[in-house]
RNA sequence: GGCCCCAUCGUCUAGCGGCCUAGGACGUCGGGCUUUCAUCCCGAAAAUCGCGGGUUCGAUUCCCGCUGGGGUCACCA
């Protein structure tokens, strides 16, 4: 029989989510319920110093806004509750007493002014301070001093071998393992005691996580074995990288999902995309579904190499997506975009049908929702046509003469018009369109206008007097 | 610096010893359609497969070294 696959993710509540942490969710999650298998998310807020406000609900409303909804966690509940370490320190202190008892741990001296000491790089691990105090005999002990730490034991010998399902075998030679920190002085767990008890007591199958925690799994490894527990699978990602290669970070690149959400991406779209960082379609398909990734998609055929976060690729996928919208889906994750990030109300006083007419027109021309808005500015009630030079003045005449001869108001009978304008004043549509739009591009003439209708636009065109 | 991971067009990548005069996608450039722009269609440029050694009848594919990039060496995750 198959062994039930349960995956996690554990983010740490440390500001807004991460796009790292979606990438590693999509992962996770796709993983877990390919294989009918439960995805939960543990929050980490070991670090209170690093500890956000508000940022776990953040987290939360992101993966919901992905469609990457978990089994368990804080909000769901489950039986392997709580799922927030900060409620979890008696468990951590028990395996922490367990770990003194083996003598697979011992307390070192720490003075509390050594707390917090980012250590500078100088090839020996400080293991612990000189000191004449008699060192405490239980976690509980050493909570209550506040100048020791508890540490994990390395064997000075062996070797620890991490077997990564996607890289192979790698060793690590045991003065590279560092007698890491288990419990800090104020009694919270480092990551890796609390991600070590909590994987085992959450009975997590399979860890994917980034490259970055390559270094740290021996830590891990020796753990599971100092507690006699089963190691789980390991896999790990490729990191994002910004353009410059390095870790995809704030400085050099986009790492918040608020930011996509403000620029108008669509998370079908990020998701699409981010699949695609370090792992491919067996077809070669570009554009596929998320049950599509779930049902193709397999852990070992991720690729190791960082990938580049290209702003660029995802916008035209983007673009993708919104052009296979249905026009009525679109209208109304426009309109939920501009509730909430839009400055202009682009569609008071617009009727349904008009609304309809006009997205249609901007399907083709936007790759993101954030796109519409400057694109039908023309189309807002106060707006005004632009006239920029006096020399233009005799072409506004021309208009207003042609234009209100038409009888039969639609696009086709404009666009004749036009032609005609063209023809009398020989210039080019290009010339034309900005002449009357004041912009370069946009949404076809014709079709504007017909839209707008006959009133607007003579009214429109009377008040675009000539500066 | 030690250790670990990695290395195909600018970017995302296919390739798992001969099908490769290295394929696709984004981007770029050119053309077509056309009412501006875009969509759409067609085409082009773009990787001496990081370098050097092996192994092999034959290497982008296997091995080694070098170089380069990344990660990690916290009472952060």
């Amino acid at each position: 029989m198959k062994q039930l696959i349960r995956t996690r993710i554990a983010p740490s509540p440390t500001g807004y989510p991460h796009i790292g942490t979606i990438y590693q969710a999509l992962f996770n999650f796709a993983y877990a319920k390919k294989n009918t298998g439960q995805f939960l998310v543990r929050i980490e807020d070991t670090d209170r110093t690093r500890f956000v406000q508000g940022a776990e609900e953040v987290i939360f409303s992101a993966l919901d806004w992905f469609g990457l909804t978990e089994d368990e966690s804080v909000r769901k509940g489950g039986e392997n509750k709580p799922y927030r370490q900060s409620d979890r320190l008696a468990i951590y202190h028990k395996h922490a007493q367990e770990l003194v008892e083996k003598d697979f741990a011992y307390f070192a001296y720490y003075p509390k002014a050594d707390a917090g000491q980012k250590k500078v790089y100088t090839g020996d691990v400080k293991q612990q301070a000189e000191t004449t105090e008699t060192p405490p005999n239980t976690i509980e002990e050493m909570i209550k001093s506040g100048d020791w730490i508890l540490r994990m034991r390395v064997p000075k010998e062996k070797e620890t071998i991490v077997k990564d399902e996607i890289r192979g075998e790698i060793t690590f030679a045991a003065a590279q393992v560092t007698e890491q920190v288990l419990i800090k002085s104020d009694g919270y767990p480092t990551y890796h005691l609390a991600a070590v008890v909590d994987d085992h007591l959450m009975g997590i199958t399979d860890v994917v996580r980034g490259e970055e925690w390559i270094s740290s799994t021996p830590k891990h490894v020796l753990l599971y074995q100092y507690f006699d527990w089963e190691v789980p699978k390991f896999y790990h990602t490729p990191l994002l990288r910004n353009p410059d290669k390095s870790k995809l970070s704030k400085r050099h690149g986009h790492t918040s999902v608020t930011w996509y959400q403000e620029e108008g991406y669509l998370p079908q779209a990020i998701l699409n995309f981010l699949s695609l960082m370090g792992w491919t379609h067996p077809e070669e398909k570009e554009i596929f579904t998320l049950d599509e990734f779930m049902n193709v998609f397999d852990l070992k055929d991720i690729r190791q190499v960082g990938p580049i976060f290209d702003l660029t690729k995802l916008t035209w996928m983007n673009g993708e997506y919104i052009r296979q919208l249905e026009i009525d889906i679109l209208i109304q994750l426009l309109k939920e975009y501009e509730v909430k990030y839009g400055e202009n109300k682009i569609f008071d006083g617009i009727d349904d049908n008009t609304v309809k007419q006009i997205a249609s027109l901007a399907q083709s021309r936007i790759s993101t929702l954030k796109e519409f808005s400057p694109l039908i500015t023309h189309f807002l009630p106060d707006s005004q046509f632009t006239v920029l030079h006096e020399k233009d003045k005799d072409i506004i005449v021309s208009l207003q003469e042609e234009l209100g001869k038409i009888i039969d108001w639609n696009k086709d009978t404009i666009l004749e018009v036009l032609r005609g304008v063209l023809i009398k004043h020989s210039i080019k549509m290009p010339v034309l369109y900005t002449i009357i739009t004041g912009r370069e591009r946009g949404l076809p003439l014709p079709e504007s206008l017909s839209i707008l209708g006959r009133e607007t636009v003579l009214r429109k065109l009377d008040h675009a007097i000539p500066i």
